[in-house]
DNA sequence: GTTACTAGGTTAAAAAAGCAACTCGGTTAC
DNA sequence: GTAACCGAGTTGCTTTTTTAACCTAGTAAC
């Protein structure tokens, strides 16, 4: 019960998938600069300066998906039952993100995911405001971690190591593997990675 | 070209079809006083005042597609080519009504034809106020045919000879004919009817 | 080099929609 | 009989969306 999210909130996020949607497909069936920011408005039946209110830039179209996991690691660091150290509970975070063949784990095999990966890392538009999303990020799980040089240095391995970790996984089901096949070797690799984490 | 609706034109439409054919549905399923504007407000996904401002009473959320009719015999009067008499000209768009099944004739088999039908005719409130659309037809086709006491009559003559069509063919296929089976019967009404007007 | 066009992004005003609270007439409960 | 309630329709206020016009940077035309 209670799921009364109000019309206003409910017609909301639908208007932002909808664009969101649009925008991603038509970006897949002709890639990035090739589609003006009108025609996904047209696309999605709104008006530009509408659009506008709900990405702020062309790029965030793209990249809401992954804003939408923004600050997720300072959140499971944060949130982590007592007596788990920080590291362990990011492990076992990815680690359960790769038995759902999780997106973001770069483990997923469905051809929309993958042709989307393809679309971010090969614009170099989207590759470049996709690491300031990830710096953002960086300083939340910093601060999530701690004060000083310890907590950022922590912080920066831990990103670098799930972005290698992501992208090594979905360069092998770009090159035509199932993620099922795939999936034994990522989680070795996440375990020699983690592992060797301070 | 010009196709131009413009966005907000478009989408209105579409609002008003989503609200009519919502309330239709549900009057169709329950009852048209077992169902509340809430309901159907709720079910259209917009909000009461705004359900109002497309629709001024609930019975008009039933009549609207009577309404989108409103004053086509005075159209049919005003557009017909010259050297054709009125009657001719409304008894020649009767039978292409009759010919393309349209609901209006009353000859259509749509399981959901009928069934909106049986609601409006059993239903008082809507009997009455569709009988108060008829006369609004009724005053502009008088006018459309003329002054004097001679157009008023023949407008009323025609409107009346069209219910009367109209329901009869209505009541065999509520009887469990086809339209297709009924349609000589009613071209032949239909012209009887006509040629026995002034 | 100027001109003109395109695309990303912004602005101001007006239309439309949502929300909550209200009126008013008619039932039901007690 | 009166209090509580329900459903149709309204009102005032706020938020959202459209529209058309604009700004700016890049780039193609000539």
């Amino acid at each position: 019960m209670s799921e009364s999210t109000g019309l206003r909130a409910r017609k909301k996020e639908r208007t932002r998938d909808a664009i969101g949607d649009a925008a991603v497909s038509l970006f897949l069936e002709r890639g990035f600069d090739r589609v003006s920011v009108n025609d996904i408005a047209a696309a999605a039946e709104i008006s530009k300066p509408t659009l506008f209110r709900y990405f702020p830039t062309k790029e965030d179209l793209v990249l809401y998906r992954f804003a939408d996991h923004q600050g997720e690691a300072a959140r499971v660091v944060r949130d982590r039952k007592s007596g788990i150290k920080p590291v362990t509970a990011l492990h076992r975070h990815f680690r359960a993100g790769l038995d759902r063949y999780d997106p973001v784990t770069g483990l997923s095999d469905h051809p929309e995911v993958v042709a989307f990966h393809r679309l971010v890392f090969t614009t170099p538009s989207l590759a470049g405001r996709l690491t300031r999303y990830q710096l953002e990020d960086e300083e939340a799980l910093a601060d999530a971690l701690g004060e000083g040089i310890q907590a950022r240095l922590l912080a920066a391995q831990v990103l670098a190591v799930q972005r290698v970790l992501a992208r090594t996984n979905w360069q092998k089901i770009a090159d035509g593997r199932t993620a099922h096949d795939v999936h034994p070797e990522a989680v070795a690799d996440a375990d020699q990675a983690f592992n060797q984490l301070p």
